[in-house]
DNA sequence: TGATTATTGGGCAAAAGTGGGGAAAAGTGG
DNA sequence: CCACTTTTCCCCACTTTTGCCCAATAATCA
């Protein structure tokens, strides 16, 4: 499955938000019967807004982080919050999460959010947030980073 | 197939934009009947309008910008806006695609957009920016860039 | 001019998105 | 250990959007 486009969503008084159709892979739909496997998936805290992963990825992950040795401070609280902050979702059968307390207090996310496919996850945002993060000024020097990494990307 | 030509088309009320004729490769045409294999792309938000790539062009960029090891927050940045703003478009049996409410924002796109082939891909854009950034001072300099980057293009 | 194809518009059914009631479960305090 | 409060989950109802189809207008070709 790929996380592909970017999706504004409301977020329902009672604190939940609708996966886009695209994104709720093997999970029954509402007017389908059968398996309804929802699958599960993890939500973590990073880049002031919340990123999923599958439940294989994040394993992997998760595995990679806590095993460095030595970890400085900096890993450490680097740990605390992309490690800490992962809370396992399973989508109700409309497809929505409910978004914790704390996971919208992270992100800032109230009323409206953005959902951001990106291929092997995707992310979810306060709107103001991500074009805040897209803006020129942040993109300034990209091209020549790119460049300089040895990768053409014709765009 | 090679994406060539400038067309002026209209958004109709519900935001659907009709591809010119030349860009519709394999897909099924109004008049034939046969396979109607519609040919999907994909349309991403970059240098203020819509690219659109064919889905193997696309695939493989996706995968380049992906595994960028450890990316700096401009990658990320730049990642989420053009990665993220990827949207899979099947035309329609009249070679219409409905442009996404996200997409036409970013562009700038309302009643009127031009669309632009660029041999391997085409941009869709609001045809006032299209204008501007084709203006003279977006020019300046080119041909001392072009002649420094060593390649006589003879123009 | 008549026939064919391109472009545009709009109706309608199905699906997606949104909101909210109320039961069940979890948490809290005595 | 029990009663009470809060949160979560499951379900139903409503609104909006999307996808599919058909029709009308404009352009092109012979």
């Amino acid at each position: 499955m790929v996380f592909r486009g970017r999706f504004a969503r409301s977020i329902d008084p009672k604190g939940r938000l609708l996966l886009p159709n695209e994104f709720r892979e093997g999970m029954a739909k509402a007017p389908a019967n059968d398996a309804s496997s929802a699958s599960s998936f993890v939500l973590t805290t990073y880049d002031g807004c919340l990123v999923a992963f599958s439940l294989e990825d994040w394993e992997e992950l998760e595995q990679k982080f806590m095993r460095i040795p030595n970890p400085s401070p900096q890993v450490r609280a680097f740990r605390r919050l992309v490690i800490g902050g992962a809370e396992t979702h399973t989508p109700d059968s409309h497809g929505r999460i409910l978004l914790s307390p704390d996971h919208r207090a992270y992100a800032g996310i109230e009323r409206e959010a953005t959902v951001l496919g990106l291929v092997d996850r995707f992310e979810i945002w306060n709107p103001a947030a991500l074009k805040a993060s897209m803006a020129p000024d942040n993109l300034a020097g990209v091209t020549e980073e790119l460049a300089a990494s040895g990768i053409d990307f014709s765009l």
